[in-house]
DNA sequence: TCATACTCTTGGTATATACCAGATGGCGAG
DNA sequence: CTCGCCATCTGGTATATACCAAGAGTATGA
């Protein structure tokens, strides 16, 4: 079905979106001005911008408009290299919000690193921007005993791996990461500001120390578009 | 919006999609009888379908219809267990197809690689299953010279790196991943038998042996919610 | 027997239209 | 000047309808 008329408007958008300055502020017209300056319906243009927002072209932001995105965010999750690290080593400005810290027993966290169910668990909920684009919303649930007091200090908006590290002097040895792709739910859609039911992709790791001590566990949920997860490793027996 | 009429009919379908008797054959009703029996049009059924699709639950198969999705495979790619094995390991029945054999230059392969862009390699296309279900749809480039005659034989219905760790001694010592979330484009979602614009997953990978010298690379594309990527690692400096 | 043609069913694409709900920015009151 | 309201933007949801194109199975004919 390459004859499909929606094709021909992904197509043309395609071509539009190449040169970087035809939108102000990466910017595209609303909806209803490119229905008709393409001569077609908002449903069938809808299905061309739907289809571009897949390929990771433009995303859109909840009732404001679709916008131009930019390139993916490289990540390797198997480093405890901060946010705030490689976010600034690619020339983008990264930013975090604290959105909730508080104590709770969280049983896919407790599950994945083999503790009882209820076991109270640190938990902070942290929001991180790049370039002023909410991109990520994640939570992270920390042993207590492997880091006392944590919570009382607050300064997680810089790097909490590095709190880990340098206050308690923990080492990250062992990681079990697990990603996939799935739509955002409602609360996650909301804190990114947009659509219940855009694509995302989960993260999810559990960490251990030397000893194999469970240390902590993160649900991360990125817009689709936003990052390219990489991961480069040698010598795995 | 948690009001909106089609988020009702997702949690009514959710529901019956527990009951995994609920449908013979894992097929859904059409769309036609869905929307008659839940009092709405086709338009409105399709945007709670593609909800669901969003979230994993079901999938469609190119103008057949839509059906229960199985659980996820667990895949990691940063081991060189073969496909077959995995997906046998994990209850599963593999299929591989061969869809073509050649030799082609492949400039981001060979860029990937740190070879001359139009440097020569081998070339395999393959489509795999899983039950049946048409899941990924990969290609591969080898360098020539690290595997001579490689494509003469033609067992590669098996496990590819088998084959070149058997026959060749070659070790994979090095490996550089990258995955992201991507829709499919045309070629991979006609060999998959879905509709273009699917929610799809992609991931490249490169190879070196012990040396550092190339060995192969790989792109995949897989249906997004077939597989969980998993990878555990220990110890990265 | 086997390939071909037809028919029925399915999802895929499209038009036209309407109203809802959140985001924004300007205007007016304090 | 600042705060809060409100008109006006935006995308989000929904109805009703029509036709197209590919899959699947059945009937048909050599």
């Amino acid at each position: 079905m390459s004859d499909a008329y929606y094709l021909h408007l992904t197509d043309r958008l395609r071509e539009q979106l190449k040169d970087p300055d035809a939108f102000e502020d990466g910017r595209l017209p609303s909806e209803r001005v490119l229905a008709e300056r393409f001569d077609t319906t908002r449903v069938t243009l809808r299905q061309a911008l739907g289809q571009l927002e897949g390929e990771g072209r433009i995303h859109r932001s909840n009732r404001r408009g679709w916008f131009v995105s930019p390139p993916r965010l490289d990540y390797d999750p198997t480093r405890d290299s901060g946010f705030n690290d490689y976010v600034t080593a690619q020339g983008r400005r990264p930013r975090t919000e604290v959105l909730l810290t508080d104590v709770q027993a969280y049983p896919p966290a407790a599950q994945a690193l083999g503790l009882a169910a209820q076991a109270p668990l640190y938990h902070i909920r942290r929001r991180r921007f790049v370039d002023e684009r909410a991109v990520l919303s994640e939570s992270m649930w920390v042993v207590p005993e492997r880091a006392p007091g944590l919570l009382e200090e607050g300064q997680f908006g810089v790097s909490l791996w590095a709190e880990l590290r340098g206050r308690y002097g923990l080492t990250l040895a062992h990681r079990e990461l697990r990603f996939y792709s799935e739509s955002l739910g409602e609360q996650a859609a909301r804190e990114l500001g947009v659509a219940m039911g855009s694509p995302g992709l989960t993260v999810r790791r559990a960490t251990f120390d030397e000893q194999h001590r469970p240390i902590g566990y993160d649900e991360e949920r990125w817009l689709h578009n936003a990052l390219c997860i990489t991961v480069t490793l040698k010598n795995k027996p």
